[in-house]
DNA sequence: CATGAATGAGCATTCATTCAT
DNA sequence: GATGAATGAATGCTCATTCAT
């Protein structure tokens, strides 16, 4: 056993991402996830004191995972929406890249249990520091940066699920949306 | 026995959405159902086979309403962006006097179970015939009915989860964000 | 409605007896039986007060039935094994005729609950009697009546099985085995 | 822990074995069998998926027992009554010694479940084969095997039904009762 | 008599979690 | 650490029985 070890744990996250994904995180028994990690039943809780400890442990790695994916190569120096494209298109590869993750996240945002928390990520401060610096030098609209960072925020998200949804999304479609994005956001030419 | 009976099975399904909405659909028991909608457990099984069932039916009642608020009163007369604001004033209102509702749909619309169907309902037929009428007569913009359709369903779907979180949201902010729409949406005046 | 009555009691009794030999008794819900029977659910509880009833009465009638098939156009004069062949003539046909009855009998006489009361009936008495007689006048072997009772009861529930399983028991099958009865308990021709 | 253990399994085995044969299969809740045979209730499920693969597991392990009781120490050098009367005489001694086990045998072979695969076991098979020989060597009636069998097999069911109700059932009742069986069986002497 | 909606105790089964090895 | 047998509270569902109409 030289080293093929990915590490128990990782395996046990990767499983909990595929089968959460597949069939839902209530729905899947750790017993399962064990199972498909190829671990013990009991080898899952020395890693994570109950299920739901592994939930959000898995949330947290994997909102790190993400938004270090899209934070990254970050050049606060290019326009505003080149920046912007740029996070997007980095959005788009990790989220084909990982799908179940991110089908995984998709549906934890939306649990009744998340929403209570409704946390504010570092994806959302980024962005509203962007999004000053774009009103400042005349490449956004007057508008809030609250408007602005819901709008976007919005838009990340629809991306995200259509990518899930239809993986083949075509490069015409995602250019285009993201020109509507932009129309709706750039500061008027003209006066 | 005046006449409070609202119908058991109404009871019912004001019970569920409510739990369904404060603690998630599957970590909601039955027998709380039965119990908050002052049933007998054996009174659920009568009208739904299955909780399954129940949730279904749930989901089914409560998207031919929701559809039934937003397409009611529609004036096809008008130009595009008032009906489109039309309509999302009458989301909007739908989802303040149906809290628990709304948040069940959006919960419902995540899981996997669903996402598995993916069925595209009435509002995408409305919503595609009136954007053809409007790219047809110049209020829109020269792009695919799909590429617009996902990006009002985007919206409107951001705007229903933001009423949730917060109820208050001020119409000027409202009004707002649907300008963007429209700058995004709308055919350029000049060439 | 002239009179199709077959009256509500008999179709329940029908009813019962079919899915008792379909199902089981255990398995057999009274909603099915009242279902099946064409009655509403609570109609059933008119006519017994509980499940248990109805099995009870059931088997009641079922055995009066099928004992006063057996029992019927007894001739005492004849040969012991003449009256015997003609009962169990009797028996195969009234098997052959109601063959879910038959199942329903054989199933509650093997049930815990039947075996605690273990009841001799009518046939057991008749037999007996019929017995005695055989072995006073040299037809039978000296041997005890409960021997040869036990024997023969053995034989018919034997054919009675076999001919549920196989209603196509052939006549050469039936006759033969008539023979090795008679075979067994006859009073050997030489001393 | 010295070495009381008998094992969960067979704990259940006993357990479900007892319930079966005092009040029924079907009256028999899981938690009772789980309860007497001192283990906890999820316990059973561990080893059986189901309670129905609990009694077919119960039934076949059983059904195994009871054979090899009975074709045990079979000299087929021996006249056939010799055989058969070894064969019966294993039979009640097993019942004997299992009465709870033989009146499980007896209810579970009598269920609508079990009639509709209505198996032929190894016994049929080995009295088939002694049949053969005996009609070969003359000891037997010039019957068909089947017809021997069948009598053979109803005898040995009604005396096991008979042990399981008075297991004081005196040798002489039990010998001269297998005169019968021989007479009824035997080739006729002369010609 | 007849109905069938309503009941709730009871049951099979699931599954997160524990712990002796 | 790792295992997996064992646990038992929790849950979906069944079904005999009741009763207002």
């Amino acid at each position: 056993m030289i080293s093929q070890s990915i590490g128990k744990l990782n395996l046990i996250f990767r499983a909990a991402a595929e089968l959460f994904a597949e069939n839902g995180i209530d729905a899947t028994p750790t017993a399962q996830i064990a199972a498909r990690a190829g671990v013990a039943n009991g080898t899952l809780f020395h890693y994570f004191m109950t299920k739901d400890d592994l939930i959000r442990a898995l949330y947290s790695v994997s909102k790190k995972d993400i938004l270090g994916a899209v934070l990254a190569d970050l050049d606060e120096k290019q326009p505003f929406f080149v920046i912007l494209h740029g996070m997007r298109e980095a959005l788009i590869n990790w989220t084909l890249a990982n799908p179940n993750t991110a089908r995984f996240l998709m549906q934890y945002e939306t649990s009744p249990a998340f929403l209570r928390e409704s946390l504010s990520d570092q994806l959302t401060a980024v962005l509203e520091a962007l999004i000053r610096l774009g009103i400042g030098n005349g490449e956004l609209a007057q508008l809030s940066a609250e408007m602005h960072r819901n709008f976007i925020l919005a838009h990340l998200n629809d991306i995200m699920k259509q990518i899930i949804l239809n993986p083949k999304l075509s490069d015409d479609y995602l250019e285009a949306s993201f020109l509507l994005i932009r129309r709706a956001l750039r500061q008027d030419k003209k006066r």
